[in-house]
DNA sequence: GTCCGCATGTAAGGCGTTACATGATTAA
DNA sequence: TTAATCATGTAACGCCTTACATGCGGAC
């Protein structure tokens, strides 16, 4: 419910992030988010390209000419310091559960992109704090469900089921992921 | 990315299938959003009270005047025999790979609040249709990751894989959540 | 007599969606 | 030469977020 100071929108994370792998176009954007697992991401142009045009604008990536395939004008984005320095600083924030409840979408593209710009000791801090922090939602919800269960109507109780079921996938699979990153 | 003619917010939605359950004030319905797993609602009134207005104007609910334990004048809203049409005919609509991708939380919430409103075949029916639109769109998936495993990085990969995993826990709890309806 | 919970709203701003618009290049 | 793909945008709209505003009633 509470925005922070280093304020990306998770597209503009999205798209930050991904220019920070490697310099891209806006319609190279689109792509990856028409073709990818990355699709729910609108890749409609009235999204992209002002997002883009935003985070220009607060100095996070470069546009420059470059060509492609044919040599049309198109702008080639690439990250600067201050837009790597804004990434890191939001891929270092603290896990809250307000972010698991609000944001659990951010937080997956967070750790999404810490692959060149976060260390790895603090990749799996930050999957730890993450399966604690859904620990404690998950136990509030059960919580929660033991009291009512006897009064809610089967669908209802099946969709909150479905919720918490959700919450403890993530928490599952965050400890996998610890495991896998630490066997380097 | 698509929205259909009979456009309901998920927002409206969930307010609407409330309402439906039983007579409520825009008061009640915060309530509902801050203290139960709901919770992923902006239980805040400048989202409420403009949202309950829009489906009122639409005819779907009706506000009365009512007191609860104090005196106090408070709208008390009622779902309308258009509302519970409109209800009906949101949950009916068939289950896509689009509102998979993009509107998950919509499918949700039209399945929650089937009760009273669905019968049990078309409510047994929805999820059968939800894990095969999932099924689908989970091997379209692992064949992309299939594809690109060997040059992605690995937080990349786990982030990708979370997404898979995610849509595979909702197909198995749909096919779950078969069986317990059918044992009645 | 002050704070907290009840109860309902409004205003500004941000940003994503939908739809429209344009023009170059390439493959059929 | 016609359609598809490449490539970038704008405009209107809807709706959520944040913050502010108000006023009653009960409890301590």
């Amino acid at each position: 419910m509470k925005k922070e100071e280093s304020s990306l929108s998770t597209l503009s994370l999205a798209i930050l992030g991904l220019i920070s792998q490697r310099p891209l176009t806006g319609y190279d954007i689109r792509k990856v988010f028409a073709t990818t697992p990355m699709g729910h991401f609108s890749s409609s142009p009235g999204a992209i390209y002002p997002a883009l045009k935003r985070i220009e604008d607060a100095g996070w990536v470069r546009g420059r000419a470059g060509q492609g395939k044919t040599r049309r004008q198109r702008m080639l984005y690439e990250i600067t310091p201050q837009g790597l320095k804004t990434l890191k600083q939001h891929l270092s924030r603290p896990v809250t559960r307000d972010d698991v409840i609000w944001h659990l979408d951010d937080l997956m593209m967070r750790f999404a992109f810490m692959d060149g710009v976060a260390s790895r000791e603090g990749t799996v801090q930050f999957l730890r704090d993450f399966a604690s922090q859904i620990d404690g939602y998950v136990a509030v919800l059960r919580g929660y469900l033991n009291g009512v269960e006897d009064i809610m109507p089967p669908c209802g109780k099946l969709a909150m089921e479905n919720g918490i079921q959700g919450y403890e996938m993530n928490a599952q699979w965050a400890r996998r992921a610890i495991e896998e990153l630490k066997r380097d």
